[in-house]
DNA sequence: GTTGATTGTTTCACTAGTGAAGTATATCTC
DNA sequence: GAGATATACTTCACTAGTGAAACAATCAAC
């Protein structure tokens, strides 16, 4: 009894604060520019390099390959990307935001998410710097853990 | 370019440290266990409890009710979990563990599980407090946006 | 005691992620 | 330059979540 209250506290803390606060940030989000905050990061990925391929994006964001060529595909229906073959390598995608990606980013920025302002303002410039190093910490141990598990 | 480095950090942090736990912590436990962590977060619930519902679980654990139906399924279909029908309430089911459901727990509790025992060395009692705080503070953050919203 | 609202659960269609296996193109090496 | 290896991407089957709509059983009111 007292062991689930101890040890899964931050495991469970953790998802429970990641999803609810992806929950509240989609529902500003897509009611402000039109897409979830996933593809608002892929976009602003893609907006901020200038011949992006879907790899690279994959390292960047942390995400699985496949994960990717889902996300992409739904951001070409909602017509908000586009992709053309590499030039240089005809096994890669070069990926462009339309004009319509780049104005959901404009509205992304321009109108501000409450949520995010919230919690800001909230915990203050100084608590939020502590907690995304933790975050980063935990980040790094994580990583640690898998290429130990991979070598082992 | 500031902007995006600026804003989303605290979001893209948490939703990655989240997942990425979640990802090494589901390797460990499934190797230990045979069940993922957030599985064991509805059997540890469901054995703490002495008749839990459906709705009920899925208030303790801030899910879905349709979250809940299919996480039961499969964990029905893993043989953990068997439920009835509640004599009380013909509506509801009544959850119960099976042996090998409480086997399983008691295998993710005596095997240690390796990430969270790093997380919980490293970090050290304080900060984890102090981590756990900011991130019950961002839960109710996200809790009033969320009644705000519907209220308003 | 019907009638109407509430509650417990399910189903459906969706987003978002993982991992393994497959295909096609590039690249390295001899 | 042919063969082995690596890389870019896709597909498939899966977990895990959301939200809306439906259905049946319960409860409250009259």
């Amino acid at each position: 009894m007292s062991q689930d209250t101890k040890n899964p506290r931050i495991y469970s803390r953790l998802q429970i604060a990641a999803q609810l606060y992806r929950k509240v940030a989609d529902r500003q989000l897509v009611e402000a520019a039109g897409i979830t905050a996933p593809q608002l990061g892929v976009l602003t990925r893609v907006a901020s390099a200038n011949a992006l391929n879907q790899t690279s994006l994959a390292r960047d964001l942390r995400l699985n390959d496949s994960a990717i060529t889902a996300m992409v595909r739904r951001l070409i229906g909602l017509g908000m990307l586009a992709k053309t073959r590499s030039q240089s390598d005809s096994r890669a995608w070069v990926l462009k935001l339309t004009d319509k990606g780049q104005d959901a980013i404009d509205r992304a920025t321009t109108q501000p998410i409450a949520i995010n302002q919230l919690i800001e303002a909230e915990l203050g410039a100084e608590a939020l710097v502590t907690l995304t190093e933790k975050l980063n910490r935990i980040i790094t141990l994580c990583d640690q853990e898998q290429t130990v598990e991979v070598e082992g």
